[in-house]
Formats: structure tokens, sequence, C-alpha cells
RNA sequence: GGGCCGUUAGCUCAACCAGGCAGAGCAAAUGACUCUUAAUCAUUAGGUUGUUGGUUCGAUUCCAACACGGCCCA
């Protein structure tokens, strides 16, 4: 039980007065005819005609700010729209309603209906002929002029954040403008878009720990899915050849502000297609959205100017360690010159046994997240990708140790990953076992068998490409957040004592 | 997992270094005020200083552990 403030025990007696007079305090019965950024934008439109306006407006949104004085008083409410004036005159309103309407706070919803007009700083304004409370507020909102900042209590009680910050506001519209681009590009391009288990008896489609769960009735165990991947490329080869899903994956790793435990994901599949159709079809779709959430294909990030326009930047990762690493080339083609490498970089490995599990694909990648990774700001495709760490994707048919894949990374950070598609069951079924291989060496983010789908590759799926493209990421460089939890409205939190 | 920083009134922050009655602004309450917009003026109230211990005559302040959060590193 929390304590109850004074200013929420006079609120509950304010609550309760209303209550004597037979005034409802939670009344859902007052009809809106206009929303508050409706008469805003029309009010302030430079061929704005007063005459244009409807007689008896009736607006409703929560008080923001009050200025009163004896017998008038000037209000300031808003709703998801916009913010406007109101004014409340004693004479206008009538002794009664004004009398209650002292009871009012800053936080209440209330509804007024009356005619705009401008003050004398010629502000265009609704003089109240008639006003309603809406919803009681019970508790005071953080204070007018500095908001909300405390980054805890804005992530635990977002709300509050929505309330007082429309900056933060602002990023989760631009958000959804965002997943709505994405979804219209790819309609637009024939892709049917699909949902596919999030809860699965062998979490595959990516090399992460999983979350366990429970089913009762079953007693089985489940995982919450690590990719929808798999699923995916199952419905390519049912026929559904192009296909995408956006949604939720779950992967049970540390936090950061890179990392919530559940993030979004785009994933999307289409046939008779290849890694390099992607790579051009990534840039065309990053430009629609950088245009579409930020009005330019150049943007702002923290310290940067990030630009979409193309063509951007390739590379092998042999060719990003050496000119960007600064990794010897003799070096590369063998695990010992690798780990000398890795040692000098000052790369630690924790035990022996992942270690043991590392072939020199696994320890070249790592060289890369720790050298090349962080320095590549603006969009760069990383093609070359050793066959070790790409258990899903076709081998390239120049070097059959590499696979037809890139990784996309901007501002240093991966955003995407794509490749053609493994359909040869056979090999598929190797890349498998060498995987539980690992597994059985320590290492437990390898792949897991999955024979159902070994079977569906085993009556055909046509060729395909695949890309993944990590929503959470690409809206941190759309609104500039420095943490994936500016851009996620309930990032995970651990609770607090009191709950 | 490690390092650094933070947690004080509803909110934003002081006071802590060098222990001695815990303060301000906004928000709130009461009053004045019919054109304010971070309104103004007067008065009032509001605190288990994150938790638990320790040192001390005395702890928001010093010490330890813990919880939660932020940043950086792994």
């Amino acid at each position: 039980m929390e304590q109850t403030s004074d200013i929420v025990a006079a609120r509950k007696e304010k609550v309760r007065e209303l209550r004597e007079v037979g005034v409802d305090p939670y009344p859902n019965d007052f009809c809106v005819t206009h929303s508050i950024g409706d008469i805003a934008v029309r009010v302030n439109d430079p061929g704005f005609i007063p005459e244009s306006l409807p007689a008896g407006i009736s607006l409703a949104g929560r008080v923001m700010a009050v200025n009163r004085f004896g017998k008038s008083c000037f209000i300031r409410f808003k709703d998801r729209s916009g913010q406007l004036q109101a004014y409340i005159r004693h004479d206008k309103v009538g002794e009664d309603a004004y009398a209650l309407f002292k009871k009012m706070d800053i936080g209440d919803f209330i509804g007024i209906t009356g005619e705009m007009f401008q003050t004398k700083t010629g502000e265009w304004t609704l003089l109240a002929d008639k006003i309603s409370l809406l919803s009681k507020s019970l508790r005071p909102l953080p204070e007018k002029f500095h908001g909300l900042k405390d980054p805890e209590k804005r992530y635990r009680q977002r709300y509050l954040d929505l309330i007082m910050n429309p900056e933060v506001r602002d990023i989760f519209i631009k958000r959804s403008r965002l997943i709505q681009v994405i979804r219209d590009f790819l309609l637009k391009r024939d892709f049917l878009e699909v949902e596919t288990p999030m809860m699965q008896t062998i979490p595959g489609g990516a090399e992460a720990r999983p979350f366990k769960t429970h089913h009762n009735a079953l007693d089985m165990d489940l995982y919450l899915r690590i990719a929808p991947e798999l699923y995916l490329k199952r419905l390519v080869t049912g026929g559904f050849e192009r296909v995408f899903e956006i949604n939720r994956n779950f992967r049970n790793e540390g936090i950061s502000t890179q990392h919530n435990p559940e993030f979004t994901m785009l994933e999307f599949y289409q046939a008779y297609a290849d890694y390099e159709d992607f790579m051009a079809l990534t840039e065309e779709m990053f430009q629609a959205a950088a245009l579409a959430v930020t009005g330019s294909v150049d943007v702002v990030y923290q310290e940067n100017t990030i630009s979409f326009q193309s063509p951007w930047r390739k590379m092998t990762m042999h060719e990003a360690l050496e000119t960007i690493g600064g990794i010897d080339p003799a070096a590369i083609h063998h695990r010992e010159g690798l780990l000398e490498a890795a040692a000098s970089a000052g790369m630690i490995f924790e035990n022996q046994g992942e270690l043991n599990a590392m072939g020199p694909g696994k320890i070249l990648t790592k060289l890369f997240d720790a050298l090349v990774e962080p320095r590549l700001i603006q969009p760069t495709f990383i093609t070359g990708y050793p066959v070790e760490v790409s258990p899903l994707s076709r081998r390239s048919r120049i070097d059959p140790n590499l696979t037809d894949r890139f990784e996309l990374f901007i501002a240093g950070r991966e955003i995407a990953n794509g490749f053609s598609e493994l359909n040869d069951p056979e090999d598929q079924r190797d890349r498998f076992c060498q995987q539980l291989e690992k597994r059985a060496a320590g290492d437990d983010e390898s792949h897991m068998m999955d024979e159902d789908y070994i079977r569906a590759l085993e009556y055909g799926m046509p060729p395909a490409a695949g890309e993944g493209i990590g929503i959470d990421r690409l809206a941190m460089l759309l609104t500039d957040a420095a943490s994936i939890r500016d851009v996620i409205l309930f990032p995970h939190m651990k609770p607090t004592e009191k709950g």
C-alpha cells in the first residue's frame, strides 16, 4: 500500500464533494465535435476566415495548465492532436458551473463547448459556454516546466512520460510510421504478411539462448522463438513465394542500450531472388523509411549524419578486417594467426570450452565484431561470411567455405542480416550436424537439429533470398535515440521491491 | 559479470566535500484578482533523505551490505 499524499487525499475529497452534489466524476456522455488539433490548425492558418468555423464547438482533452483569476480562468488542454487555450468566465458558464469548475485540477479531462475568439494578444481561444468534467485525476502530474526526467520513472510509468514529454510521444509516432512504411513497401511488392509460432519446440533460425516455458495441459517444455526464419521458409516451400513477418523475438541475453530481451524483427523471404537482389531492395526500403520518418535520406544520428543515398559501400569480411581492422592478410587464413590477432587486440575468451568450439570462421567474426563493426558508421554491406557461422545460408559458388550472405552495419551496429537461402536438404543436414558438434563442444548458442525443416527442404524449396531487419535499431537510427529503451514503449525493467 | 555515477517533498533540484534544527522553484491548500500563457501578490501545509546495519553524544552527510536505475567495459 503506497502512502497517500495530502494532494491525493485532497483530490479524493473533491470527488466525494462532486458526487454529493450529483456530479459524476467519471461520465461518458460528452459529444466531441472536433479534435483540438483540427481547430488549432484551422485558426492558425494564414488564410483562416473566422466565419468558416461552425457555431458550437465541443472539444475534450486533459488540462495541462491553469491560470486562475477571481471570476475567470485560462486553461490549456490537449488531446492526441494538439493543444489549445480555453477561457472560462463566471458570467458565461453560470455561477453553479463555475463553482464546480473551481474543483478542477491540472490533469483532469474536461469537455468544453463554446465559440472561438481572439484574446487581446491575438491568440485564438475557446470561450466556454459549458464545461464538463470527463475524468477526475487523483494524482498530481509532474511539474510543468521541467517535466519528468528520472529515466527509471519514465520507463516504468511510460504514460507519465508520454503525457509530459512531447518528444517522447513523437518518437513512438515515428516508430509506428516506420513500421507502416515498411509494411506498405513489402505489400506493394506482392509480399504476403503472415504470423508464425512464437512458442516453438525447437528454437531455430538464429544462434541465441532462448527463453523456456511450459505447456501445462500437454506437459511439455516450449521455447519462445529466437527467430521466425525456419517457419517462414516452410511457407516459401508451401508456395507463398513472398512472405514477411513483423513481430517479436525473444533472446535470453543481457540487457543494454542495444539489447532488450524482447525485440521486434522484420523477416522477409522472396523466391527466385538472391542476396544481391536483397541488398538493392534494402537500400530502397531504408531510403523510403528515412524519407517517410525524417523527411530526408540524410539522417542525423547522435554525432554523425548518416546518408542512406545509394550506392552503399560493400566490402567482404576479409577486406574489412584488413583495411579497417588492420589485420595482417596472412593471419586471416589460419586459426593460429587469428588467435594471435585476437590476443593482440586484447580479446579475452571466457573459457577453454568456448574457445575449443570456435573454428576459424567464428574467431574471424569475433575479430570483425571487435575491430570493424564499431567503425562502420555509414551504411555498409559486409559479405563473404564463413559457412561455419552461417548454417542456413547458401554456399558461395566461388568459394565453398563462404556463403552468399551479407550483414548491414550502420552507426557501428548490425542492422540487418540477409542471404541466399540454403535449399539443399543434404547440405542443410550436414550444417545442422556441425552445429550439434559445436553444441557438444560447449557452444550453447549453436543451432539445434530441426528434422521437420529438413523434411520440408526435401520436398523442394525454390531458390530464395531472405533477410532480417532489427526494427528497434532502425527506429533508433531514424529517431536519433541513443538507447533501445527509448524506442520501446515498455522496456524490460526489474521489478521494484514494492512492486 | 566488472568499473564509475545516481536514489532527498507529487515533480525538478539544493544541502553532503569538512557530521550539528533538511531548503528552494513549480505543483497543492486558503485568500485577492474577468486577457493569463513558466501569470502576479499574501498566507499555509507538505519529508521514515532507496533499504538494512555500523561508527558517533549526534548521520541526508562517514563506512558496509543490499535493492533499483543510468553510463561505460566484458
